[in-house]
RNA sequence: AGGCACGUAGCUCAGUGGGAGAGCACUACCUUGACACGGUAGGGGUCCGCGGUUCAAUCCCGCGCGUGCCUACCA
């Protein structure tokens, strides 16, 4: 009759999810107002790249900040999550440009400034797109009115005023330094865009004749012989004694006719002497214009700098013509058989070669020296290592407050320029004067010399740079704002470690330099996901997990397809193989809760290996939660919420509620209070965790089992006032129970807690929806310490009785005779009282008996519970004797390792002394407990073997058996 | 090379100065009126090694071995 009965078995996200995504959004659930009298809580979106979708790590940050943001609204607080998208600088050129090479053999520079921008643009429009709507298909509840873009109007006011104030400042300024030149993209990328790793190459040895002396030479070594083109020393130690009579003396530099002399340096490079002595031949050749630390070398000690290498990564001008215009890999070929026709190449062996490449683009990164624009970093540092040790910024996990610390008090100037297109152009103008004029207008004359015919520059900044003001530019800065005033500082950051440096410090250094205020209270670093092997999931691995695939499933084929649709620069085929590989069945459909409730219990301190099993898990505890809701709804007929509500608030009433109750109840609140705690500690692991437990091992392994024989109907209970009275109780606190735990667990899994919350019975006045009500305080007053000893000793007594059963073979359907010999008269009340929970749960018919002394008949099971517990299940004939004295003597064996250990310790007069009086006095009753249990098990092991020698004897009388 | 983590059941990982845990996997049984994306029970661990502190160490400290991440201009 009901129409709840109706529900599907098995939860299906794809009918839910939709409605509740719609009702959200229509109603501006997730919109907080700025004016609002009540306590702001803030959190900036990350903002995900342009550069395409969100992978499963977006999809774990964002969980954790929806769960956060979802948690504290619902505390009361007004919550406000920012969306934002970021321009991606140079992640956006990279992947353009390979689409443009791919399709028509350009590049961008074929296109032109414009046109290559008007592409931007459109890529910007679609990906954006996608991203807030993967956004919203999680559930996120982003404050969408407020969404923003790192290359909007507002931002881009906000990314001039920021750096017309810090060149004012003297922190913004223009040098020539040795910077990472990216040859194939074409620009400077900054050295926190350089990854470094050692790959295979060769170390050459050169001899340099000496001038004046010949038949001399003096041997140099090295990784990149291309680069003595540009050689304009030899440098040794002041200190080497091999090379003093060298000092001054000229050598010839093959190749070139150049002579260059040999030069003494004394110098420290990271708290290395350099050149070190003891490497190679301890002298080194010096190219300033192409490596740093030739180039430290250079400045010291006044050699003359010669670039020659150019930007597309080739060989230049002062280089002689033979080489000019080859590319490095080539030159290095031909330089290095020059010399060998020379003569004057020495020993070539293999060597490990650190080599840095562009983070983006791959390429092998040439170290330069350019004119390019520079943040003075040190100044903008102080402010936050200050900041930190006072604590207005604090790190979790805890330690890495060290890595943000090491990084930021050893902290090197950023340059800014980049000579890419896709992003905000250098407010600053050049004039045939050389002066440069930096204005938030485009100015109208040289602020040095007056004249009129300027040039604005033709660089972009670093995309970091406008993300470093990110948490306040989205509010309104450099105006000063209601949202300002009531957002800023946030209260958390949520992001991956691999940020750090790159985002968190610089909204850091920035925040505090134009705010005087730290950006946010804590920043909560996730962890790294990565496939069940532990390798970063990449897509031109196969073996990238997509959110969206998970939610809404994909089958293999699907898998497959997308590889030739998405195109990464990979071979194509064995791609395909890896997806086979990785994923044989596809990705069944999850919903958006399972996957989100897998982030929240998978996030730990260490990396999550995951893997689509590892999701399923929580997809089948979501379903749990359906089921366990669909039966109470099939049994919630007649169930009045008001009527409930009334009796919980009287003591009466509450004292009325049976011990099932009490106990659930009790479990509730404390599973409540371990929720809220874990999350105030950002643990969110351990809050998914309780709830995991509770729902599962509680609530539906026992309460519901308990709850069922009260809450099934028929007949031949119509007239039965006292049982009615008895389920009307249980359907509340079952309703009430569900109803908490959907509150409970609704930022987590905020669709069907939404779905099964409407439906449930529930007093009027409350909210149209579930994730604008009240999260659940813990509440003491229900903590019932008696309910949960009393259920924890039917459990175990429940649990002992069906051990018996499986271990003789009784079918779990059938029920059978037990007889619970209880010695002590407290639990054996307990046991009288809730016979029926025994007999229910374990199916067996039961019989209390005070006599454990009593011999039990012959042919009985017997397990020991406790020192004054017994269960004795009597078996006839069918007994295994010997079964069973292994099963009573392994029992035995493991409770006299216990005493032993605890007759150790207690006859220790040392631990006597000095053990907090409380552990010595649960030492001795565990003891005590331990030693009765023993007794128990070998009166049931004596009693085995004299049954034993009586079935041998009627075995005897009887013949052959 | 330095810094920081981590080493617990076959796998992935929780955890705590005083009785070793979960999920998956494995074994056996069960279509019991929410759920087979389910239920019940079971097997399985010198808590990396060696020292130290302590009445007591899987937990705290030191050393060693192994793994991962970050930082780093050794030709």
């Amino acid at each position: 009759m009901t129409t709840t009965s109706a529900l599907p078995k098995q939860y299906d996200p794809s009918e839910v999810e939709p409605r509740w995504r719609r009702f959200w959004l229509e109603n501006g659930f997730f919109h907080a107002d700025e004016a609002s009298p009540t306590v702001p809580y803030s959190i900036t979106l990350p903002p995900p790249n342009v550069t395409g979708s969100l992978h499963i790590g977006h999809a774990l940050g964002f969980t954790l900040q929806d769960i956060l943001i979802r948690w504290k609204r619902m505390q009361g607080f007004n919550a406000m999550w920012m969306p934002g998208i970021d321009h991606a600088s140079i992640a956006v050129h990279v992947l353009l440009e390979k689409d443009l090479q791919r399709r028509e053999k350009k590049t961008r520079f074929d296109l032109g400034r414009d046109e290559f921008l008007r592409q931007a643009w459109a890529w910007k429009e679609r990906s954006g797109v996608r991203i807030s709507e993967q956004e919203k298909l999680m559930g996120y509840s982003l404050d969408w009115p407020r969404e923003r873009f790192t290359m909007d109007e507002r931002a881009n006011r906000a990314v001039i005023e920021a750096f017309v104030r810090l060149h004012e400042e003297g922190l913004i300024f223009r040098a020539k330094r040795m910077i990472n030149w990216d040859p194939v993209s074409e620009t400077v990328v900054s050295d926190l865009e350089v990854d470094i790793a050692e790959e295979n190459g060769s170390l050459w040895d050169i001899r340099y004749p000496i001038v004046g002396a010949p038949g001399e030479a003096i041997t140099v070594a090295t990784t990149r012989p291309e680069t003595m083109l540009g050689d304009t020393a030899v440098a040794v130690h002041a200190g080497d004694e091999r090379y003093k009579h060298l000092h001054g003396k000229q050598v010839e530099l093959p190749l070139t006719g150049r002579q260059i002399p040999i030069v003494a340096v004394d110098l420290m490079i990271d708290g290395k002497p350099w050149p070190d002595p003891s490497f190679g031949s301890g002298a080194v050749k010096v190219t300033p214009a192409h490596d740093p630390s030739d180039y430290e070398v250079a400045l010291q000690a006044g050699l003359p700098v010669l670039q020659v290498i150019d930007a597309k990564g080739r060989i230049c001008d002062p280089a002689p013509a033979k080489y000019v215009g080859m590319a490095v890999a080539d030159a290095r070929k031909a330089v290095v058989a020059d010399l060998e026709a020379a003569g004057v190449l020495g020993t070539v062996k293999d060597y490990r070669v650190p080599r840095g490449r562009s983070q983006r683009s791959g390429a092998v990164i040439e170290p330069m020296l350019m004119e390019q624009w520079w943040v003075k970093a040190a100044p903008l540092a102080e402010k936050a290592i200050a900041a930190v040790e006072q604590g207005k910024t604090r790190f979790v996990p805890e330690h890495e407050t060290k890595t943000f610390m090491h990084w930021m008090t050893h902290i090197k100037d950023w340059c800014i320029s980049r000579q890419l297109w896709w992003g905000h152009r250098i407010p600053a103008w050049h004039c045939p004067c050389g002066g440069i004029t930096v204005a938030r207008e485009p100015p109208a004359a040289c602020s040095h010399c007056g004249r009129t015919e300027l040039r604005q520059d033709e660089d972009i900044l670093d995309t970091w740079f406008s993300s470093g003001l990110w948490p306040f530019s989205t509010l309104g800065w450099p105006d000063k704002t209601r949202e300002l005033a009531t957002f800023y500082p946030n209260n958390v950051l949520v992001t991956g470690p691999d940020i750090l440096f790159f985002w968190v410090a610089r909204m850091m250094m920035m925040g505090l330099h134009f705010l005087g205020k730290v950006p946010f209270r804590t920043v909560y670093l996730t962890s790294i996901i990565t496939d069940e092997n532990g390798a970063k999931m990449s897509k031109t691995k196969g073996n990238g997990i997509d959110p969206l695939d998970v939610v809404f499933g994909a089958t293999l084929e699907q898998l497959v397809e997308r590889v030739d649709i998405e195109k990464p620069p990979v071979d194509l085929d064995q791609l395909k193989r890896a997806v086979r590989k990785n994923f044989p069945k596809g990705i069944p459909a999850m919903g958006a809760d399972a996957l989100r409730f897998a982030m929240a219990a998978l996030n730990t301190t260490l990396r999550i290996r995951l893997s689509v099993d590892r999701v399923e898990k929580y997809r089948n505890f979501i379903n749990k939660l359906w089921n366990a809701s669909r039966f109470a709804l099939m049994n919630l007929d007649g169930y009045d919420p008001e009527r409930f509500e009334a009796q919980l608030s009287t003591a009466a009433g509450r004292a009325a509620l049976g011990m099932p109750e009490r106990w659930i109840l009790s479990r509730l609140q404390a599973v409540v209070g371990e929720v809220d705690a874990a999350l105030e500690s950002f643990r969110f692991n351990d809050a998914a965790g309780a709830i995991f437990h509770f729902v599962w091992d509680e609530l539906c392994d026992w309460y519901i089992e308990v709850a069922k024989p009260h809450l099934y109907t028929g007949p031949e209970f119509e007239q039965d006032a006292a049982r009615n009275a008895r389920r009307h109780v249980v359907q509340g606190v079952l309703a009430t129970a569900l109803e908490t735990t959907m509150r409970l667990m609704h930022p987590f899994s905020p669709f069907v807690t939404e779905e099964i919350w409407q439906k449930l019975p529930k007093p009027p006045q409350l909210p149209g929806s579930l994730m604008i009500t009240v999260f659940p305080r813990s509440d003491p007053s229900w903590t019932d310490s008696e309910a949960e000893r009393e259920m924890q000793l039917l459990q175990e007594v429940a649990v002992g009785c069906r051990m018996l059963k499986q271990t003789y073979g009784v079918s779990p359907a059938q029920s059978t005779d037990v007889e619970l010999r209880v010695g002590n008269p407290e639990q054996r009340a307990v046991i009288e009282r809730q016979l029926g929970i025994i007999e229910r749960t374990a199916k067996v018919a039961a019989r209390v008996s005070a006599d454990i002394a009593a011999p039990a008949p012959a042919g009985s099971a017997k397990e020991v519970v406790g020192g004054e517990l017994e269960i004795v299940m009597p078996l006839g004939g069918l007994i295994d004797i010997a079964a069973e004295k292994t099963r009573i003597a392994r029992d035995i064996a493991k409770a006299d390792k216990e005493i032993t250990g605890l007759d150790k310790k207690l006859g220790n007069a040392d631990f006597l002394a000095r053990a907090p009086e409380d552990v010595v006095a649960e030492q001795r009753a565990r003891l005590a407990e331990e030693q009765a249990r023993r007794r128990r098990l070998a009166d049931a092991l004596a009693t085995l073997s004299s049954e034993a020698t009586e079935a041998a004897k009627d075995g005897a009388k009887g013949g052959a058996a």
